[in-house]
DNA sequence: CTGAAAGCGCTTACAG
DNA sequence: CTGAAAGCGCTTACAG
């Protein structure tokens, strides 16, 4: 009934032990005797008591709160992210305390304070428009950070991304080998790094190949821009063939667009889009497109985010980790090419 | 530099006042001189001093967080509440943390005990699936909960959900003055007060006008269950001309299914959802439906849930948000019917 | 292994 | 309005 009510001082009388007995029962890796123990769990079972967190953490210098900075939850790829992410940290023993960012800059300013007053264990940044402004403060006031689904120039940060680069390759080759000729590109925001990344890679292959794009554009990660970027394609003399989306969520808007045109994707034009989102895997769309693997992803942020933590010497550096293309029907398939992808 | 290293006793020492004055300052409400005010500001400023919430939290007994319960962030309504509460709750000084629920009994345990670890000062539960034993072991310990688009049956808790009843009536009538005659309804799951409250909305005018539905299922709302009961309807012998599907989610999963069978929804066949979350929008599935107005939702959330923290004493109750019912392509619109709604 | 004591950073009656 | 003191619930050296 008294719920969390009582504290360790209570327990400690009620087991005929000190508060000290009680607090190393309840900390992992403290030593204590067995009668102890068997005591302690008893009297605290008995008063519903567990320790309290924010008590502990003013001692110890450990919140176990991770500060989550997101925005954009339209993009389905964030909240998918952001249950993994929850998941994973809750069996680690934290939780995410989230910070949804303006844009702005006094935004940016608001967040790092809130940040700060919480006194979080850590930082996940997964916020593509996010001023890295905002990492390189925390990182200077001691807390760690890491950067999700977000490169960094530098080299100071910690970093999880896809193989944005390799990945924008994938489409490329897939692309050529199906035989199109007419190839363009609405890119992901040029002011972020896996928007620039997944181009590069693209265009690398291009090059490499002789081929010059039709078109190259900057969508923005925004649906509506993606969107009217289709249309000026698809009104240009020289249509093209086939569009490398920055990402899925372009992408479904590039599909209406090209439907509205009468198009069939697959079929009339080729659309490869960049996170495999589940929407991607719906028939309505059954887009191509590179796989964000999620889960890894998650589990490296984590990883490597509670490395610091504990071991704040642990070295910064960046993760990239492999995605394949997902073969589907808004693309056309090379004929060689077996349906298990690359 | 020293970022939130300061303590309330560097800055008093540096102003010279005492640590009493200095916390005043920075507690809204207390009495301190301009001068005292000004001295403490300046003081403050130059250390880069702000509060420590968490000490804060352990005398004044308030952490400032809200714990969110949430689960299931596939259907697109709850990443947009998740965001859109969380922006309302920074305005008001608090933040949330995240607690994802397993559906095990197991699950709701844990989470009851790491919410409560944490000291919240409130929660929203946001998941359809949670356990009200969950909000009934919260409320028991003191913690006011706000269940969001939930309803209960009993009236213990404060709880805010559109009109679904009415919502479901709307709905009901629509389908009617369009002529439609054969009317099935795939309803949300049938163990939550949102799946129950819409069908019996909606069945509701079909008696009072003596129309009988050619059938009524539980889509769970699971996108694959509802895409099932879709085929199997549309193999009966007598095929439904029209369908209400408990939410967006489940319905964007039931066009598609009808679009397999070569039919058109809005001209073969009439289809409605229930939320209108941006997908609903797109014109890929340009779908009838429900609104469940997010914006006026999260606002009663929020209010009533920091009413009863700051005055324990607020009664419970449940709060009811009348949605429109958004025209859109899906389903026919009866002649005498402007685009204007209802 | 165990307990007494100090301390984490703050707020809040209590006197003045 | 202001300061000294006590205390929120816990952990952590320090002795024993």
């Amino acid at each position: 009934m008294a719920l969390s009510k009582a504290t360790s001082l209570e327990v400690a009388l009620r087991a005929g032990v000190s508060r000290s007995a009680v607090s190393r029962v309840f900390t992992p890796g403290a030593s204590a005797s067995e009668k102890t123990v068997e005591k302690v769990r008893k009297a605290a079972e008995e008063l519903g008591y567990r320790p309290n967190i924010l008590a502990r953490a003013m001692v110890s210098g450990r919140s176990r709160i991770i500060g989550l900075v997101v925005a954009y939850l339209e993009n389905q790829f964030y909240p998918i992210a952001l249950e993994l992410l929850s998941n994973a940290l809750q069996e680690r023993g934290y939780h995410i305390l989230i910070f949804t960012a303006q844009n702005s800059e006094q935004g940016v300013e608001k967040v790092m304070q809130d940040l700060m007053d919480y006194q979080v264990d850590g930082i996940i940044a997964a916020s593509v428009s996010l001023s890295s402004d905002l990492a390189r403060r925390a990182q200077n006031s001691g807390i760690p950070v890491v950067l999700f689904n977000r490169g960094q120039d530098g080299t100071d940060f910690t970093n999880v991304t896809s193989d944005n680069f390799q990945g924008g390759r994938k489409v490329g080759e897939f692309l050529l080998a199906g035989g199109h000729k007419k190839i363009a590109h609405i890119a992901g925001w040029q002011g972020s790094t896996t928007g620039r990344d997944r181009k590069l890679g693209f265009l690398s292959v291009l090059k490499e190949q002789g081929v010059e794009p039709v078109a190259v554009v900057d969508g923005m990660y925004n649906r509506d821009v993606a969107m009217q970027c289709t249309r000026d394609l698809l009104q240009q003399s020289e249509k093209p063939d086939s569009i490398f989306v920055g990402n899925d969520h372009m992408a479904f808007g590039v599909i209406e667009a090209v439907r509205a045109f009468g198009m069939q994707p697959g079929k009339d034009i080729s659309i490869v889009g960049y996170d495999d989102v589940p929407l991607a895997g719906w028939g309505t769309f059954d887009l191509t497109t590179v796989r964000q693997p999620v889960n890894r992803m998650v589990e490296a942020a984590v990883d490597r985010l509670l490395a610091r933590i504990d071991q704040p010497e642990t070295p910064v550096g960046s993760i990239l980790i492999d995605g394949d293309l997902i073969l589907r029907g808004s693309a056309r398939i090379p004929e060689k090419w077996t349906h298990e992808g690359l």
